[in-house]
DNA sequence: AAATTTGCTGCAAACGTTTGCGAAATTGTT
DNA sequence: AACAATTTCGCAAACGTTTGCAGCAAATTT
């Protein structure tokens, strides 16, 4: 048993296939008494049409690409939810890519959404992607790119990120405004554009605000990194512990837990973060907040202003927000 | 500027669409002189054949839909990374799509995919969906569907499946051989076949090994109810505590934290799980595995084994393993 | 009754490919 | 030099839609 087409329906119905394609979509040139009659055997035929004839004649495959680094991870995964839902709300599909953090497979996949004639692109760049070239052509052929998060730092594209200075800043703010005196931050890989800023602005604001703070900084590229450089540095008996990222943060509860320190009393512990992991833990861990979710909201809207016919190129941020919960 | 065709590069050169079609899939009619001229203006053009075309000729859309419940979980997340892996490897595009928990979306996610006549289709069920009907319809025109984790009950279709019994016996039985007296069982939403079969064989099991040890059972649908519930419990004094998924353990695992209990001198804990989630603590917890990434490549397989041509079908189960951490 | 309008429907081209078949150009064989 | 074999290429149909245009019958207006 094979698909039903118009061209079936029609010679089943004895009129042509242009009536049953009007039929279907409610044209006003069909009677109401053959639309009935189409509509009435497209259902019991389970009629679904074929969204590649329509691509090809519409030339609009109201198809959104995604590509991320990997979608196993809190941020990126509410960040997808959020364009996913979005997508179908609107009438899109969305084709969802990870990459590995392979640029060869990115680029492949990027390949494979130019083959399918994709309406628009969200990108977030593999750390070790340095030509961004390949996504920029895009635009040659009216395609808008939105990247996010990982964004590239030339300023002739659009991007939608979460603001990192701003988040290590407040962090930094609310840990000054709570009189600690010796501050460990750990700070991810510091190839990537994001640690850097994290790393600058933490640093900055600590130093500014309390100079009788002092303020240790470690790097750690994983969980397990991180879990190590916590407890070389419980040692020296830090009372506050920053985590750049949910990764770090892992790493350092899991420290926190075989020392068996107490939270807040024996040692406090402040993150950036999506809210997800920080909630697993009691007392809840105070957190900036990056959204996902808010980041997903606002690149959509970004790609919908795109197709709308805007051509202002903006680098575009959410406003992060201080979490209290009982860490701090 | 538009995308590039066939029927471009073949009016630029001078030769006839055919052509060109055949010179870039390296066709042995084609000359090698002429390959090379022709795959070398297809590149700087960056053509890209057009997929929707390609499909609607040959009707092979080279597409797999993927619908679940929500893609912001641990396990579902990692089956679909080795879905979407597998499919990349073989040529596959991936088209995932969330319905939510919500029938009407799993609907309209089932209409998407037909539409784009993919090639074959995973599903995960949402707890409230009653009719298969729809999705069973797609094998009438020849797409092959596996149902995974949340399969329907009827045996007319393929599943793959996590041990479900087996891995509450195993855990059970981990239980009874470390000599416990009074063991808390916390189990999720009853309605669910997942829970029906865990529920049981953990019981049986445990009466059966052991009747000195003490059962009890309950039950809550969310991680904030599953730590309500243990707080409740904890004052009746278990010495384990099992937990039937991620989602309670999270609860479990916040309420520990939050009565300040050594894991595991004060309770003993053990939980079915991915392995993500319960690798976060220190200790470790000791788990039961139900791999994502193991059910994805049985899937996929067993996809594959479908498009092959069999038309045997089958129910399969992936074998669970106990891996010990240091909190029973 | 002729002319005009209105309501319904069909024709045919186009979207970008693939592919069986036939034809022309080149080469090789006697 | 005549013919066969081989190499190289083009024609045209088909996949399932959409849509501008035209056609035709019935209803309405002169």
């Amino acid at each position: 048993m094979i698909n039903t087409t118009l061209k079936k329906i029609s010679e089943i119905l004895g009129l042509s296939i242009s009536t049953i394609s009007r039929a279907l979509k409610d044209h006003p040139d069909i009677s109401d008494k053959t639309k009935q009659r189409v509509v009435e055997l497209a259902t019991t035929l389970d009629y679904e049409p074929n969204a590649n004839a329509i691509n090809l004649r519409t030339s609009n495959s109201k198809l959104f690409g995604l590509i991320v680094p990997s979608i196993s991870n809190s941020f990126y995964n509410s960040f997808i939810s959020s364009i996913e839902e979005e997508s179908r709300r609107n009438g899109y599909s969305l084709m969802i890519l990870q990459s590995g953090d392979d640029p060869l497979i990115e680029i492949t996949n990027l390949k494979l959404c130019r083959q399918n004639r994709i309406t628009g692109l969200f990108v977030c760049l593999s750390p070790e992607t340095t030509n961004i070239e390949p996504f920029l052509k895009l635009k040659e052929i009216d395609v808008p790119v939105i990247f996010f998060d990982k964004v590239p730092e030339t300023n002739n594209c659009n991007k939608v990120c979460v603001a990192d200075s701003l988040s290590a800043t407040m962090a930094a703010n609310a840990i000054c405004s709570k009189k600690k005196k010796k501050v460990l931050g750990i700070f991810g890989n510091t190839q990537l554009l994001i640690t850097k800023k994290r790393l600058e602005a933490f640093c900055k604001t600590i130093t500014e605000n309390n100079n009788k703070i002092k303020l240790i900084t470690d790097h750690a590229s994983s969980t397990a990194e991180a879990e190590v450089v916590t407890l070389n540095h419980l040692k020296v008996k830090p009372d506050t512990i920053f985590c750049m990222s949910d990764e770090i943060l892992l790493g350092v509860m899991k420290a926190i837990q075989k020392k068996g320190l107490k939270i807040p009393e024996d040692i406090a512990v402040i993150t950036i973060s999506n809210g997800d992991i920080p909630k697993l833990y009691f007392p809840e861990i105070t957190y900036v907040e990056t959204s996902g979710l808010k980041l997903g909201k606002l690149a959509f809207s970004s790609m919908m202003a795109c197709l709308g016919g805007s051509t202002f190129i903006q680098e575009l941020t959410i406003e992060s927000l201080l979490v209290e919960g009982g860490s701090l």
